[in-house]
DNA sequence: GAACTTTCGTACCGAACGGTACCGAAAGCG
DNA sequence: CGCTTTCGGTACCGTTCGGTACGAAAGTTC
């Protein structure tokens, strides 16, 4: 049943797939969906346009295959923070895990969830839309999470999770903006400190 | 001395650059730099291409113009902040302010000191830097203001003015993510309540 | 080996980009 | 009335955009 699993008809690719995607994740986090051109892309992913183009579609569809590999790289601290004991243990390891990769030597300032794409003209209206729903998705597992805490007593059960949930991801998009404007992991941890003092902020 | 004062020679000019300029800011807010093209801008605009040329330079003076025109008008509310009485007055005003601006019927969502550029391709870096000079120049005067209440005795003698400065600046930030993200007035405000609770979050 | 299937590199597509040359139109000046 | 100066509209510039046609190259299967 599984005969040639490691050789499949034709001609063998010449390159990494996933390692010329997490190129391109570089490429767009740096530069923004309308900002990376496919020859930014194609170029530090180091294969023409047309193996791009079999390998992952189009420009749309490289994108969102790139915000997934984001998501279980550069960002998996959002889900790792999700599986903490108490709601407060899963505030700071977001806001904790926010400063670090958005301050990550060796990777672009900022969040691709964030300046991937916020505004944009009608070409990049889908990578626009995907962010959007990616952020939004985030918010509504804190939200379960927090809710969570509600039921098991961890928060008081007059606290609002969905606005705590989104206190957190406000603060989080923050940081992700203040990396980008250049601004360093000393200097936002303190914001973060100053974020969860007193937590809940009921 | 003053001869001419309203009638400069030649064909004098046809539309009014106020309001272009207004309108123009609408486009930049809605679609940031890079996705608002000439034609979008000169359409909503209601000029010509060489209109906007002559009176504004290129696309780069023109987001700049822009900016300038957006700092004076839907934001406004920043520089007004900062002449509250007291911090914890300051951070209100300019949180508050934030979520109303990011969230007026009939304007762009979010913020265009946000969105108008975080991560851009080499033709939109000067519109990004603008931007980043623009958010921090923001934090700055926050910044003094705060040392201000240190001094004053209305914020601890301890308390660090930077920290405080780049804390209100990041959950500000956030808010205009948020609404990028579709995030509702009503939504938005509870978090700013959130983030002010406990000032200053020592 | 031959036949087949898939990838790769080049060279190109039409469209849109920011920006401009050119010329007629509309005003103040003498 | 010329004359000068500036504005506004058209038509165009070269470049870059995302995307593709096509043939050569590199493998597997017979």
């Amino acid at each position: 049943m599984d005969t040639n699993r490691k050789a499949p008809i034709g001609r063998p690719r010449g390159f990494d797939v996933d390692e010329a995607l997490e190129r391109a994740v570089v490429v767009f986090w740096e530069r923004g969906y309308e900002g990376a051109s496919l020859t930014d892309l194609t170029d530090a992913m180091g294969i023409t346009r047309t193996s791009m183009y079999a390998a992952f579609g189009n420009k749309e569809e490289l994108f969102r295959k790139a915000l997934e590999r984001y998501t279980e790289g550069p960002a998996a601290y959002g889900a790792r923070a999700l599986e903490e004991p108490t709601s407060e243990a899963v505030a700071t390891a977001l806001l904790n895990g926010s400063v670090r990769a958005a301050t990550r030597p060796g990777f672009p300032a900022g969040c691709l969830g964030v300046q991937g794409s916020l505004a944009a003209g009608d070409p990049g209206r889908a990578a626009r839309d995907a962010l959007i729903d990616w952020r939004n998705v985030g918010w509504s597992r804190l939200d379960e999470r927090f809710q969570r805490a509600v039921d098991e007593g961890d928060l008081p059960p007059h606290a609002d999770a969905g606005v705590l949930a989104r206190y957190v991801m406000t603060v989080a998009n923050g940081i992700a903006v203040q990396a980008a404007s250049g601004a360093t992991r000393e200097q936002l941890q303190p914001v973060a400190d100053a974020a969860l003092r007193n937590w809940p902020p009921v």
